[in-house]
DNA sequence: TAGATTGTTAATCGATTAACAATC
DNA sequence: TAGATTGTTAATCGATTAACAATC
């Protein structure tokens, strides 16, 4: 572990890429890994993967590179991945179910905890989906800080407006809204339209190639 | 429309945020909209916004701003969402059902015609899911261009490599690992694990504010 | 020692923002 | 006309890349 640095929003999104990365090799990969090998693997510059690598971690020596195992650890507990926090999802319709089942999200240190929705059942998970009045207490009770919205992009606001009333601070939206909130909580956006733009565009690009 | 010009990744990826709030104004709002009143609505710059706005769209008039009826169907135009292209999935566990069953995506220009997967089954939304080996066939006789990855990290390379084997030139990648592929292949990574290291961040900060 | 790799300091590039002129 | 809003040109800012010195 580093002295914790500023980091810039762009530094922190390559982070997940580094660790997914790393955690995939296999066992049996030589024990110390370099930048420049990192950077080839994912198709960057090598600089560039340096320096992101040089904010989370000093365990980098000269001719060896980094220690695989520590430098795991390290992006891990940079990125708070090391200790757990609770989350809960509004909306269990098809999209909130598939989350609410996914076991991946432990890797991230990411425990969903219970899902609420107007019409309460048990999950195949085997996970409750409480009603939502039940939401509120829940989440003081339980001092929830995480709030997962899958619900359609009409009531995803007024869900929103819920979440921070029970004292949510960071919401993974995945909602096809903006939504409003105050300066100190986190909307962060899952857009799937984003990523739909940029794939279309491609697409459109390859259909109709550049005529000069 | 507008002729057609050079575009940023960066301005690329805002175009969708428009275009959600635009389709989700009320029947009976103003018929025309300024960048101004869209910035703020927004939270974003209104330069930003206005310069934004001026690649896809011509028609911007000084005082009144853009009929909206008429930005809507610029962007979409401009996105490529007016022609529908046709994807396939692969990989129907929840995950892969969530989206085969999603509705939204017409919205997009995105159909999603079939899926395939190593136990072939009949989904509860009506569309087939095929066996793995009739995937070649059918892309090819239906000449798909995009592929949707919904397995497991484990196979998304293998699974990957097929698609492009098929003719696929885009990847919309819902696995939490890096792709390798050819340059005019698009691999658009549904970065789960970039958003949540985001959220992570916010909470870590949230809980231990800086002490000076 | 030589060379691979590190971390750092300086230069470049691109995107955002600010200032301004044009127009209905 | 006056003022809101547009589009454009110039300045700023931040992130990436290149060059270099340090080290095992």
């Amino acid at each position: 572990m580093v002295e914790r640095k500023e980091i810039s929003r762009s530094v922190l999104k390559r982070l997940p890429g580094y660790l997914a990365y790393l955690k995939n090799l296999p066992e049996d990969a030589p024990a110390h890994i370099s930048a420049t090998a990192l950077a080839t693997a994912l198709g960057m510059g090598e600089v560039q993967v340096r320096k992101d690598l040089a904010l989370v971690s000093d365990g980098g020596r000269p001719k060896i590179g980094y220690l695989r195992t520590a430098l795991v650890e390290d992006i891990e507990q940079f990125l708070g991945y090391d200790n757990t926090t609770d989350a809960i999802i509004v909306g269990a319709g098809k999209l909130g179910c598939a989350l609410l089942g996914y076991e991946g999200f432990a890797e991230y240190g990411l425990n969903i905890v219970a899902a609420f929705d107007r019409t309460p059942h048990e999950d195949p998970s085997g996970k409750q989906v409480y009603p939502m009045e039940k939401m509120q207490s829940f989440c003081k009770r339980n001092k929830i800080l995480m709030g997962i919205i899958t619900v359609p992009a009409s009531v995803a606001q007024n869900v929103a407006d819920m979440m921070i009333e029970c004292g949510i601070k960071a919401i993974w939206n995945f909602a096809p809204v903006h939504l409003d909130a105050p300066d100190n909580i986190l909307i962060q956006n899952q857009n799937m339209a984003t990523n739909l733009a940029v794939l279309s565009m491609h697409l459109q690009a390859q259909m109709k190639p550049k005529k000069d």
